[in-house]
DNA sequence: ACCTGAACACCGTTCAAGT
DNA sequence: ACCTGAACACCGTTCAAGT
């Protein structure tokens, strides 16, 4: 027999934090793929209710999960050397902190961006192409779609684990034979996000100039 | 004062179909973002209950949608000419249908393409590198890679109008000069699209050559 | 300020009853 | 086979009451 203890009113000191919300969410979205508030509220020991203390309800949560996984991406990647390998560091490392909680990535894909550590992350980026010679309207050009490309790759990580199924009464002999001849899920994803990433950011420094190839580097 | 009929039992004739179901769907998805399934019966004029005897509830629903925008993916594209321009016209329509349902695009991100239209897509993609003397193993890769761009470049047509916030305590003032600098945020999205694909099949081009440039022929 | 318990509107799904 | 009406479990949000 547990004794339960029933406390009403205010307790003497908070039993919940924005952070401590945050982080079960997180390992909540790890587990199952999703949340619920009561599911939420259930592992952290309070009410439902309780919750709407700390953060504006599911969307609010949304928010503290966004800033966790913005929190973890490697902002100082972007200071030193050249502007090629430091925009590659910096977009391995956002794809990084997705590949830990692919399970989020579906929960954040539509929303402004207006957290300060991304935020002066791009201005960085813009800074740094800028110097490099490429003007502003170009550079937010290619910033965008490097966007939506480690957008898409992330996205990839939290597919299923058969990504393509031929269907028995269709034939598709090349697409069969390139998939049969596929490494595990993940690998795939990884290589594809190096292929992409490699490609673009050389492409832009062939036009450009840059002081080393990105592939090379990432050896 | 309007006369209700109201009919019990099996009508004489079958009211819904999976189409009229998707149609509507997609409009009400296009015009508010999202969709339940109250509200989509309401349109129709039946009960709830009573889609359920055409698709599998919710994700069903969610299924016919896949189903809508895959059929309306220009397949002939893959084709004829150069394999760089087949892919580049394939994948333009692939986003063109999105740019005309962008609200959708986010409830789509993530499910196995079972599609026939688009698996018959993929193979003859994988086909045609094939042809460029490009390796299966290698194929995979380059089409992952360009999938994943044009997935990310679709979300970014659902995305807010104002895509980065920068806060009044934040100085950014490279990005915030190119924020200014930018035309409306559709075309921001068109141009970084573009930006992106030509520069990926252009380096998959300039690696096991081509005809001419994608970028010459969207001219 | 912060937690509880109860209430409310709404959603997705199921099922027996009717033709 | 296909539609209805009612039922059910569950979810997100609000709010008065308590310390």
């Amino acid at each position: 027999m547990t004794e339960v203890t029933r406390r009403v009113g205010r307790p003497a000191k908070a039993v919940l934090t924005r952070a401590r919300i945050g982080s079960a969410a997180l390992e909540l979205v790890d587990a199952t793929g999703d949340f619920t508030l009561p599911e939420l509220a259930r592992r952290l020991g309070v009410q439902t209710a309780s919750l709407y203390h700390h953060v504006d309800g599911r969307a609010g949560i949304i928010e503290v999960l966004r800033e966790q996984v913005s929190d973890a991406m490697d902002a100082i990647a972007l200071e030193d050397g050249p502007w090629d390998l430091a925009l590659a560091r910096y977009f391995r490392s956002y794809r990084q902190v997705f590949a830990t909680h692919p399970r989020v990535v579906p929960l954040l894909t539509t929303a402004t961006v207006r957290s300060e550590k991304v935020i002066r992350a791009y201005d960085r980026m813009v800074a740094r192409l800028g110097e490099a010679g490429i003007p502003a309207e170009r550079a937010m050009r290619i910033l965008t779609a490097l966007d939506n490309f480690v957008i898409g790759s992330a996205l990839d990580l939290a597919a299923p684990d058969v990504m393509w199924e031929v269907p028995d009464d269709v034939e598709a002999p090349a697409l069969s034979a390139a998939l049969a001849a596929q490494p595990t899920n993940r690998k795939r994803a990884d290589e594809a996000f190096e292929e992409g990433l490699t490609r673009l950011l050389a492409s832009v420094t062939a036009e450009y100039g840059a002081s080393a190839s990105v592939g090379e580097a990432a050896r």
